[in-house]
DNA sequence: CGGTTTTGACCCGCGC
DNA sequence: GCGCGGGTCAAAACCG
């Protein structure tokens, strides 16, 4: 797979075809796994000629050997630092439960002294009460809450490490903790409610890094706003919110007009994109009225069984249980996205920011992903979409059993335009991880406490994850949402590299500050996984006290300090104003 | 009647 | 400056 990207961005669409087979290929999910975390075989013009379909002539044979041989000892390398990967998240994860164990003793002590404060402090002690109750049952909200990013100065040590500063705060401390994880009870549908009513949206945390502001959700209106900041030349606001608007696009098989992703919409528009006949969709989210998600939905023209949904912005209500799947996935892809395409480029790929290539493959642990840079190359046209992208996107492709085409789709579905040059993230459910699952419309109750439906579905094959997307779509019981728990539980318990991508995902949340992803998912996020999130919490945490980039993390162990690209913040921000 | 969809117009950025 | 294309707006039509 890694190696399509490459093809896609140097030799033009041509590849595609030939190519496309190599994401099933045997050892596609081998290869990547860990390269991701470095980024070694971005430079591969070896690992991508590693595939069969390169072998179009005999001269190619020794050639071959060489890279096999090479790639064979990246792999090695990889390995080894899976290795030490894994040492690494067994020592946080033991970082975690002591510290874990530290905050419920202060709440224990704090808990008598605080009583009924407020209701918004009654929340939050109730949430954390319920912790000490059941520490291992959590909810977690891949998205940060919109005030979490003006905390998150104080919270780049991360919250752990924060609770263990102030245990005086008690409000602090717990809003500490909220910021990159929210604990809850999932059997508490109240809880739940009530912890979203504590969500605000992920604009809104713009302005209240701004402004300070104290004042709930009800500011959002994102437009608004951003015409607000247009008008008064705001620069840095908008770029902050633009740098959050990464955006995600998931390609599945349906054959109904839109995929059922759970959460309302309103089409407010409808565009004939150059080079695709069909046309483009234009929805906005509907579940709250200031609700700045927005999603595109257009087939795809080679194929049109392929529907391709682009999401952008975070929910900042609380969404349906059926909606987190999706909203979590993307939240948190984005989120990694987002992380990873500003701060750890060098780290990740030095090769592409230095090569014309420009393109870059990693593999995460098995989780195939690629981060292309296109800031250099002009992406070849691919029909579908010929727009610009104003954001960094990350394709989530859902239709891996399509033979032919997608292999290539990551990198020609969303050329980075040069008005964007940022990397772009795309995940293919080739791998034998990954992607995602859909509800279907709304649980009956609005809200199913008792389901913890996992968002991401890992360890399925993508036949699996179509498979059971249908099921979803078709059946929409809650029968299946707890197969989707079980195996979601599994897999994150089982697999450390999951465990790494969301802790990539939160650590980049909370890293950023800028609360952009989060607000939304709320409280129907809520993997039910018992101990990995103690993992996953605690993976950020550098030795230094300070938040490492979440692709940095992974790709390197080597903490880095976060910080945001001024060139995405300023592209997509002049894009954000658009809005 | 309220919410959603449709659809032409409009705005904006970009490239030439 | 102009044309193009993407994205959005908003009035009218549609629907339950």
């Amino acid at each position: 797979m890694e190696g399509r990207l490459n093809d896609s961005s140097t030799s033009g669409s041509e590849f595609q075809e030939d190519k496309s087979d190599i994401g099933s290929f045997g050892h596609d999910q081998e290869l990547p796994r860990g390269g991701s975390t470095r980024g070694q075989f971005s430079e591969e013009g070896s690992w991508k000629s590693s595939s069969p379909n390169m072998i179009e002539s005999p001269g190619n044979n020794r050639k071959e050997e060489k890279e096999l041989e090479s790639t064979k000892a990246e792999m090695n390398e990889v390995r080894e630092e899976n290795a030490r990967l894994k040492t690494m998240l067994q020592k946080i994860e033991n970082d975690y439960r002591s510290l874990q164990m530290r905050f419920i003793d202060i709440i224990q002590q704090q808990e008598p002294k605080n009583g009924n404060s407020s209701s918004n402090n009654n929340n939050k002690s109730a949430l954390s009460h319920e912790n000490m109750e059941e520490p291992e049952l959590v909810s977690l909200r891949l998205g940060t809450s919109p005030r979490e990013p003006k905390r998150d100065e104080r919270n780049t040590t991360s919250s752990s490490s924060k609770t263990r500063e102030d245990h005086s705060d008690h409000r602090r401390l717990k809003e500490s903790l909220k910021l990159g994880l929210d604990y809850n009870l999932e059997g508490s549908k109240s809880d739940c409610v009530e912890m979203v009513a504590l969500d605000r949206s992920p604009e809104n945390s713009v302005e209240e890094i701004t402004k300070e502001e104290e004042a709930a959700g009800e500011t959002w209106p994102p437009s608004k706003v951003l015409k607000t900041v247009r008008s008064n030349g705001e620069d840095e606001i908008s770029q902050q919110a633009s740098v959050k608007r990464a955006r995600v696009s998931v390609r599945a098989r349906c054959d109904t007009p839109t995929m059922h992703d759970g959460c309302q919409w309103r089409k407010y528009g409808q565009k004939i994109a150059k080079g695709n006949p069909c046309p483009r969709a234009y929805y906005r989210c509907t579940v709250a009225a200031a609700c700045p998600v927005r999603k595109q939905v257009q087939r795809c023209a080679e194929d049109m069984s392929i529907l391709i949904t682009t999401y952008e912005g975070t929910h900042n209500h609380p969404l349906p249980v059926s909606a987190t799947a999706m909203a979590s996935t993307t939240s948190a892809v984005a989120s990694m996205l987002i992380s990873g395409s500003s701060t750890s480029q060098p780290g990740l790929l030095p090769q592409a920011a230095t090569t014309t290539t420009a393109s870059a493959t990693n593999n995460l642990h098995g989780l195939n992903f690629t981060l292309s840079d296109n800031s250099r190359t002009r992406p070849f046209h691919f029909p579908n979409t010929s727009s610009v992208q104003p954001f960094p996107t990350i394709t989530l492709d859902l239709t891996s059993n399509t033979p032919s085409h997608h292999s290539n789709l990551y990198s020609s579905i969303f050329p980075q335009s040069p008005k964007y040059p940022s990397n772009s993230l795309s995940f293919s459910s080739e791998s034998n991880m990954v992607p995602t699952i859909w509800g279907n419309g709304y649980l009956k109750n609005g809200y199913n406490s008792t389901s913890n439906i996992g968002s991401v579905i890992f360890g399925r094959s993508p036949s699996q994850l179509l498979d059971q997307f249908n099921n979803y779509q078709k059946n929409n019981q809650a029968s299946s949402q707890q197969v989707l728990t079980e195996t979601l539980t599994k897999a994150i318990t089982s697999d450390p590299s999951f465990r790494s991508v969301i802790a990539a995902a939160i650590s980049s949340l909370a890293a950023e500050g800028d609360g952009n992803q989060g607000g939304g998912e709320g409280i129907g996020q809520k993997l039910k996984w018992g101990e990995t999130i103690q993992a996953i919490n605690s993976n950020p945490l550098a030795p230094n006290g300070k938040l490492i980039s979440a692709s940095n993390f992974l790709s390197q162990q080597t903490p880095l300090p976060f910080s945001l690209s001024k060139n995405h913040s300023k592209d997509a921000a002049s894009r954000d104003q658009m809005n």
